[in-house]
DNA sequence: TTGAAAGCGCTACCAA
DNA sequence: TTGGTAGCGCTTTCAA
């Protein structure tokens, strides 16, 4: 089949109606008869016709198409499972409307405003996902001064758009609690690299949970978010005398390497140290011990973004969604306490 | 900015040029002379124009974006980290050339057939590539009758489009010969769904190495690539006393599964059961022991593919590309071999 | 080297 | 309800 694809003109030709008629006809619009259109449609499917997008985009002013730009350096990305779940869900909320998912990669802060910039201002997707913010992120302003459809992924407060939030305070503090029942009473944490929202909104939820546990929240080890962060902590954290009897890391990928490191340093998980993580991958349970952590919704959290995101190209005033809490999964690697012993040789 | 965005009509305007010399001179095109050059670009720097996708894709009949269906369970799905790695490749060569990709993901063979035809024929995309190629895989006549660029990755033989190969023969090879040398001699096989055909080309490049070394390579069980069905695999490979003392899973989720279960089941690894596993997800580093594999370079599969379909795209006869073959990489969990013992209770 | 004009394939408006 | 037609923003002839 070599020959030229079939365009609108060749479907009204053949159904031999005017090209209004059959553009109407095709997209269920009222004020065609039901003759007309069933003469459109079988004239279209004789033809195997299928609408070009590219006609499409250019007069209907949309391209179908949203925009997500992930910052993550190529070699990281490999092990971080969260974006395929959120992916996954964006494209549940997406595929039945037609529209398509554009995904870029960048592995440098300025890049990824450039990029984003570049995706709006070209027309090539009618709005953007925005995710893992930063406290004072530069494409805010950027667009700000845009009017593009715009949502955030657990943004922080005075956030000018419409945004998915799903609490993780809760959790954290559930953690704690357990922690604390179990007899910890030093128990630090491994956070993300401050610049990010979701590093600040763990971190301070660990330190309100330890005030309210009378603990003072000082043990704290500023990582970044990789598995060979959470090695490099634990072997700061773990250096000198007064080391932690348990650890909440920021994400689960941290904790992880933070529990491989303290095994390896002769620490038993978690009779010498609990570990707890934050996410929920299922990394976490093929690890043994299994991973005490903050499980979250990338999926679901995903699927709202797209869907808030739709609505909000559709020219609704969208507002926010908010997904249920981040559940406290207690496992292997958190349980009872016993005095920081010194590694075995 | 809520004003209309510039377009090149204005551009044209302020620079006082023809639209055609003012789009010649963006495109740095010849015949054009370099005080109008400078004029429009000047033009269009002070509008801030940058050109909108959609005029440009209508008359130039390019999407500039090519499709990438990844065909697995929603849920699955967060657990793979080959694809995150492979998307990164691509961008790598996209990004360059003003290209994108559309990332779709679908949960049905069916589906994935449909959406692939979809993307091609509403010319949302220049190309596809092609992964997870099934023996008989529907959407290779699909594209034949449709005469756009297609890539595949590792596809089978009589492929007729250009593909970007990765060997793993000769490491699977290698991975028999250290687990023959250790003394194994009882060496399993859990496979991948018999329809894909690097399941099939694992598959027969184990029976291939177990001949060679004088072994029958009669333990098989057909799993499904996910971390539960390496969970059953053992069930039930370990369930009798014919029960291996070593077993090669095609990929690494299944053998990080099947140590699971073994360990589980009171053997201990590798002392009472080596495993290995294909692919070098850096999962297998993170799990202990540290697991035996293949190493599979995901990046540089992305990065040669996309190459490759931008030269198909461009018109070239785009041969194939044929990178590194994979590694063997032996690790804590391949070690000396012991006579199969019963578990503890 | 420059400019005018004809599309690319579709939607949407306005008459008929 | 239908048909003609004017764009959407760009690239690409083809004359001048």
């Amino acid at each position: 089949m070599t020959s030229a694809r079939p365009t609108i003109v060749d479907v009204a030709k053949l159904a031999g109606v005017a090209i209004s008629s059959a553009s109407a006809a095709l997209n269920d619009q009222k004020g065609v008869s039901t003759e007309t259109r069933v003469r459109v449609r079988e004239a279209a499917d004789s033809l195997n016709y299928v609408p070009s997008l590219r006609g499409r985009s250019l007069s209907s002013k949309r391209a179908f198409s949203i925009g997500l730009i992930v910052e993550r350096d190529f070699t990281i990305l490999e092990a971080d499972p969260f974006f395929s779940a959120f992916i996954g869900g964006v494209e549940e909320s997406l595929a039945p409307h037609g529209y398509a998912l554009l995904l870029q990669i960048v592995d440098d802060e300025a890049l990824n405003v450039t990029r984003h910039v570049e995706l709006v201002d070209s027309r090539r997707v009618d709005g953007i996902i925005l995710s893992e913010l930063r406290a004072d992120d530069a494409r805010i302003p950027a667009f700000e001064a845009r009017d593009t459809p715009v949502v955030g992924i657990n943004p922080g407060q005075g956030f000018p758009f419409p945004a998915v939030h799903q609490d993780g305070g809760a959790a954290i503090s559930a953690l704690i609690v357990h922690l604390v029942e179990l007899g910890h009473t030093r128990i630090a944490h491994v956070s993300g690299p401050a610049g990010y929202v979701h590093s600040r909104e763990r971190l301070e939820a660990w330190k309100s949970a330890m005030l309210a546990s009378g603990l003072s929240p000082d043990l704290i080890v500023e990582s970044d978010f990789t598995h060979e962060g959470g090695l490099r902590a634990a072997d700061s954290l773990l250096a000198d005398d007064s080391r932690p009897t348990a650890v909440f890391c920021a994400n689960d990928l941290m904790a992880i390497g933070f529990m491989n490191k303290a095994m390896e340093l002769g620490y038993r998980v978690p009779e010498d140290i609990s570990i707890a993580g934050f996410d929920g991958i299922s990394l976490g349970v093929y690890v043994r011990p299994t991973l005490t952590t903050i499980v979250t919704n990338p999926h679901l959290l995903g699927k709202e973004a797209a869907r808030l995101l739709l609505e909000a190209i559709d020219g609704a005033e969208a507002g926010d969604a908010v997904i249920e809490p981040a559940t406290f999964a207690p496992r292997g690697s958190s349980g009872r306490g016993a005095v920081p012993r010194t590694p075995r040789p």
